[in-house]
DNA sequence: AAATATCTTTAGATATATCTAAAAATATTT
DNA sequence: AAATATTTTTAGATATATCTAAAGATATTT
């Protein structure tokens, strides 16, 4: 079975597991002590306890990675997190910029039924309101596929995962729209002459969005 | 302003406002010792600190209350235990005997603002599923009169309002029972030797139910 | 009011989770 | 490869939250 971890200890987990998925490396101790805005010492101790717990591989000096036992035990955390984002911004009104803090703290609450009526009350989210995707009740990821907003069609709908961030212009214009990273964009038209698109963002007024911009836009669908 | 306090700390606090309702006394070491399934000693720890973080007026050996600042804190505890309880049987169709301990963890969250938007969220309900009042924003408690079945005279009836919701063996045979929140109780006989009583529960055979029991059922009487 | 019983506190331990400062190991530069 | 820099660990402190055992205070009984 699967070891109880406190709540610093499924932290420390969480914040690891990140860790290699984004350097695909072992972690080092210096790096997990910034992210959890620590210190090394205290990074340390808790690898050696973490290691006795089996959830992590470590040896000293050389960097962490994580077990198998491990990774499932970040995956439930951050399934938990992310179920409890949709809850606060899709039946609580939350923007998607709030409720980071509170998923923080609702992410340790430990009940296997919790998470299993939560996620059916849901109706079985496969994204959180940023876009990223819900591990399955067996920490299965289904990465969604990416999609230029000019390639959908009308009646879907998809989250804002990637604007061009290069051009100052085009992000105030997107800012002034409303348009974010995590806004939910429903499709409703396509022009053809144009290629321009008719698109609800959020809850806002529908409106036209040119195709020159709609081709930069990257919305994470289904 | 409320000072700030750790999880143990609420639930000390939570406990001896409990407590104090209960008797309407000051609250002895060893109640609360109990209370926390805790030893004495750790309790005095624990009066010192509350009392100087001016929650708890606390003299040695001479029992403790709590102050206004306290009981507001206790107040908004006990307010999110029972709107959590009410969103997890009501949205999340959990029985009302299998929420008291995912509640208890879900009370400390800590964001007055999502207390706010699941209190909107759940149509500001006045009573949880146990028929326990929900304190408002501000502390305020709306008590219903309530009387326990034991002390009924044959003939009258009743609503049940309240049921301890701390012995999921109880609530599960009170199920069976097919007695819950709402349900209309006829008291038919009372058995003098052991104060059991007769009783119909809406339109079910008639029952005998032991006085031990009928002691803890609180009936709203017309 | 003395003896006894009960309740409460204090003192001293243990375990967690942190820190700082110093030591040790590893990596980099010259 | 020696010197230097960086990273990591260890050792020793502090604060919380608990415990047991012993001492002290209060309450009850005779």
């Amino acid at each position: 079975m699967n070891p109880e971890l406190s709540l610093t200890e499924e932290n420390y987990l969480k914040a690891i597991y990140h860790l290699s998925e984004d350097s695909g490396l072992d972690v080092s101790t210096n790096s997990i002590a910034d992210e959890m805005a620590t210190k090394p010492a205290s990074v340390s101790d808790m690898l050696r306890r973490l290691s006795k717990k089996g959830v992590v591989h470590y040896q000293k000096y050389r960097g962490v990675s994580i077990t198998d036992s491990g990774r499932k035990i970040a995956l439930q955390v951050i399934r938990k997190h992310r179920l409890w984002e949709v809850f606060l911004v899709e039946k609580l009104g939350f923007n998607w910029d709030e409720v980071h803090d509170v998923a923080e703290q609702l992410e340790h609450i430990k009940s296997s039924l919790l998470t299993q009526r939560l996620d059916k009350f849901l109706g079985h989210p496969t994204m959180d309101p940023h876009g990223d995707p819900i591990p399955d009740e067996n920490g299965e990821i289904k990465e969604a596929p990416q999609l230029p907003l000019a390639d959908l069609q009308p009646e879907t709908q998809g989250i804002v995962v990637k604007v061009p961030d290069s051009d100052p212009s085009l992000l105030r214009h997107l800012d002034k729209l409303n348009m974010r990273l995590g806004s939910k964009i429903m499709i409703h038209d396509k022009v053809e002459f144009d290629n321009s698109v008719l698109i609800q963002i959020d809850e806002h007024e529908k409106i036209y969005l040119s195709g020159e911009i709609a081709k930069t836009i990257m919305l994470a669908v289904k």
